[in-house]
DNA sequence: CGCATGGTTGAATTATTGTTCAACTACATT
DNA sequence: AATGTAGTTGAACAATAATTCAACCATGCG
């Protein structure tokens, strides 16, 4: 998936910049598992799975009625969440109830929301 | 893109609960603009991008040689942070010198490299 | 047990998105 | 004006990811 081999096609304009920038640059994979979990918050079937569930812990019926969509589809996107560890799940006879699984997934979609609230007071 | 006509394959189980989250269910659009913004975040590329923004503003080509990509590969991604109005730019000469537009960004990557460095440890 | 219901899974399909490539614009220097 | 460098753009291609479909597992109840 990445190359060693140089693809950049000019030369280095701001060397200074550029290197001092590049010390101190955060090791690539955390990088990288930063923009993994914010991918996870960037489909809006599960940031309303998401915002639905920090309502209230709800069934995968629940949400299926709720969203208006099958149980399939809700389930895939429960398994990427729960592998995420944004959300745990509890059986409870045959319902399976999901809930957040993390506060601080709470906090930052609040900052999203706001963020999104001021910008479009602009 | 939306279908208006029913999809979900099963029936309501707790409709008390599902009736109380719909109501209190923020606007569509409005969950869909928050996935969107996370969506710009999620991809590493403008993740790594974002991160070197903060420490120094830099040209397109600093960008490029510091992540070893094709000028053209940056400034696509460069549209979309510009886009979402996440990064802003001021030409200078010949180069064009971007810089992160928002203070909002920087605190949720903050929290966002905050959990998941949390998350690592466990 | 046998069946109905809730939920999960994998493979196929479809949609979306990132990168490349080649052509192009803008500014600066000669 | 002509050339070179910085940057942008759109179309084509490649890679990912979301939804559908059909089959399956788990639990509860007759």
């Amino acid at each position: 998936m990445k190359k060693d081999e140089i693809v950049c096609d000019c030369d280095v304009i701001h060397a200074d910049v550029v290197e001092s920038v590049r010390q101190r640059m955060p090791d690539e994979n955390e990088l990288c598992d930063l923009s993994d979990f914010f991918k996870v918050l960037g489909d809006s079937t599960r940031a309303r799975i998401l915002w639905a569930l920090d309502e209230s812990e709800m069934c995968v019926c629940d949400l299926a009625v709720l969203l208006n969509m099958t149980k399939s589809a809700i389930s895939h996107q429960l398994r990427a969440l729960r592998e995420a560890t944004l959300v745990k799940n509890r059986r409870d006879g045959k319902n399976v109830f999901y809930s957040i699984a993390d506060d601080h997934v709470k906090q930052i979609i609040e900052k999203g929301l706001e963020h999104i609230r001021e910008q479009k007071q602009e």
